[in-house]
DNA sequence: ATGGGTCCT
DNA sequence: AGGACCC
């Protein structure tokens, strides 16, 4: 829809004049600050289908699939009971249920909107939301965790929803981070579905690809945080590689060749083999994966590359008018140069122990095979640095288990484990080194300066896990949303609406949830501000002045000056 | 196996 | 532009 043209400038201003600051502020939680991001993975229910019980609610009772061409591509809960599943075939998802209420999914307009909709109000509170198809966004809140964990005790934080592998966890100073950010994660969902009434599943991690393998654990509706010594069991408990996300088939194709099946293959094979086949960029990539490492940063989504739009021909009429708003973006922000103002945004050292445990005598059995080929690997078994490297291993760490992983990811960790001294006292350090400098931080707190600070209020509601006021306001109608969705989760006692919460909890009952979704996101927020009466800390944002810049930047300076960017590329036109 | 997407080369 | 990946 429309978007504010102009108007951003304020904000680039702003950024920029935050930068010194907000880096000394946070100077004195620098060591957890640059040791491990928080990222979130948000991954909608079913989404497609959501969409059109949302547009026809008497589809929520029925079996739903959304069909396009000959082929469920997804459905609700109510035809999964009854045997329907994804990606079934039309003939056979009827005769497994003959009652199927068909809809036809191939006119992906309503679904786009509703998925901006989404991300929109995403970056209401924070920015670095990168999208990933129509129903996923993931989230960098490493800031928001740090300012949340300023002014809150640490008896006051919990875990929301499952942590992985754990019946119930304690907070303790250790796993402070992932806390909160299972707080906001919490918070978020709660959100999406008081204004748009979609659920959704959650993930919590120190990085993207950790956050979104995690966040699957539980479904529907629910979230999990990922503590960082549990990341060795999360990845051997893929099924294949193929489960490994930047893993595709023609990757697996080739990894089966070099007789690679388990995640764990991948993790003890030998780079220089693996080099062979991939190349040395992409060797370490997939071998970095397979054990837990994701150095990518979280990349707002934007107009398709300003960068190449700069060195083009100009030609390029698609984003013309991108191009004009932010030409002052592109020269100041999108330049490569940026790099190297920054110390090494680009490159972070992430540094999370894959084959970790907290204090396990024993890692699980290795396959001799694959022993053998480490042993025959000089890059995976030099000795002369091994030993070394091995004195300095933290504790937690099993030398042996370390002595098998590949060189260039023994040099990582132990690297992240000699940089900050406190760092190592987190199993999971130093996702990035590198945000501590990282621009990152400006842009969202520039962004929240105009804006509303949602995280805050939100926060507020939610800070005592006992009572969520969202949900008293009404707790009639629309209860199949939450009997398909609200009780599934035992053990997540804070999570999302509860029975008692209804979707829409903040609108009077004299608005339809629909028409209101409908609304701009901002629009939306300022009447539930207005509803709910809450102390509400921050007022809305003036309607226009958060939508206006925009993101270019890319990869290069990806952490750094996403936070300039704004919801006006949001708009699928 | 469709109809989107993004990123890298 | 093509390839690989993602949903």
């Amino acid at each position: 829809m429309d978007t504010d043209e102009e108007g951003d400038n304020d904000w680039d201003r702003s950024l920029e004049s935050d930068m010194l600051e907000t880096t000394e502020g946070s100077s004195t939680n620098r060591v957890t600050s640059i040791s491990q991001r928080v990222i979130l993975h948000f991954d909608l229910d079913c989404f497609y289908a959501q969409v059109e019980m949302i547009r026809n609610p008497a589809l929520r009772t029925k079996p739903l699939g959304i069909q396009q061409k000959y082929l469920i591509v997804t459905c609700n809960y109510v035809a999964r009971e009854h045997g329907v599943s994804k990606m079934m075939s039309v003939t056979d998802a009827v005769e497994k249920c003959p009652q199927l209420v068909l809809v036809k999914g191939e006119d992906l307009t309503h679904y786009r909107e509703m998925s901006y909709k989404v991300t929109e109000l995403l970056m209401s509170y924070c920015p670095l939301v990168e999208r990933l198809g129509f129903d996923e966004n993931f989230m960098d809140v490493t800031e928001m965790v740090e300012r949340r964990l300023k002014d809150t005790r640490i008896s006051d934080l919990f875990f929301s929803g499952h942590v992985y592998k754990h019946e119930c966890m304690a907070v303790d100073d250790e796993n402070a981070r992932q806390a909160v950010g299972s707080m906001i994660a919490a918070e978020m969902r709660q959100a999406i579905f008081s204004t748009l009434g979609l659920t959704g599943c959650a993930g919590i991690a120190h990085n993207k690809l950790l956050a979104k393998l995690v966040s699957g654990t539980f479904k529907p509706n629910q979230q999990t945080t990922l503590l960082p010594y549990s990341t060795a069991e999360l990845m051997s408990s893929l099924r294949g590689l193929i489960k490994v996300p930047g893993i595709g088939y023609k990757t697996l194709e080739k990894l089966k060749a070099l007789g690679l099946e388990s995640v764990r293959d991948l993790q003890l094979y030998p780079l220089p083999d693996l080099v062979k086949e991939f190349g040395e960029v992409n060797a370490k990539r997939i071998q970095k994966l397979a054990c837990g490492f994701d150095d990518s940063p979280v990349t707002p989504a934007g107009p398709p590359q300003v960068e190449s739009d700069i060195c083009e021909p100009a030609a390029n009429s698609l984003f013309t008018q991108a191009d004009v708003l932010h030409k002052e973006d592109i020269s100041s922000n999108s330049m490569k140069p940026v790099k190297h103002t920054l110390i090494s945004p680009t490159q972070e050292l992430q540094t999370q122990p894959p084959l970790i445990k907290p204090k396990s005598p024993r890692q699980p059995v290795l396959e001799h095979s694959q022993v053998t080929n480490m042993n025959t690997s000089e890059s995976c078994m030099s000795n002369a640095p091994e030993k070394t490297l091995r004195s300095k291993l933290p504790p937690g760490v099993d030398p042996e288990v370390f002595e098998l992983l590949p060189e260039h990811i023994q040099m990582e960790l132990i690297s992240s484990f000699q940089n900050e001294d406190s760092a190592q006292l987190n199993y999971g350090p130093a996702d990035t080194s590198s945000e501590v400098v990282d621009p990152a931080d400006h842009s969202t707190l520039a962004f929240n300066q105009p804006a509303p600070e949602p995280c805050e209020s939100a926060l507020n509601y939610n800070r005592n896990p006992a009572s969520h006021e969202l949900g008293k306001a009404w707790s009639s109608a629309q209860s199949s949303m939450e009997l398909d969705f609200g009780l599934v989760e035992a053990t997540d006692s804070h999570d999302i609406p509860p029975a008692t919460q209804a979707p829409q909890s903040d609108i009077p009952a004299n608005v339809d949830p629909y028409v209101f979704s409908q609304l701009p996101v901002d629009v939306q927020r300022e009447l539930l501000t207005e509803w709910r009466q809450q102390k509400s800390v921050l007022k809305i944002p003036s309607k226009h002045s958060h939508k206006t810049s925009n993101t270019k930047d890319r990869k290069s300076t990806a952490k750094g000056s996403q936070g300039n960017n704004i919801l006006k590329y949001f708009k699928p036109n």
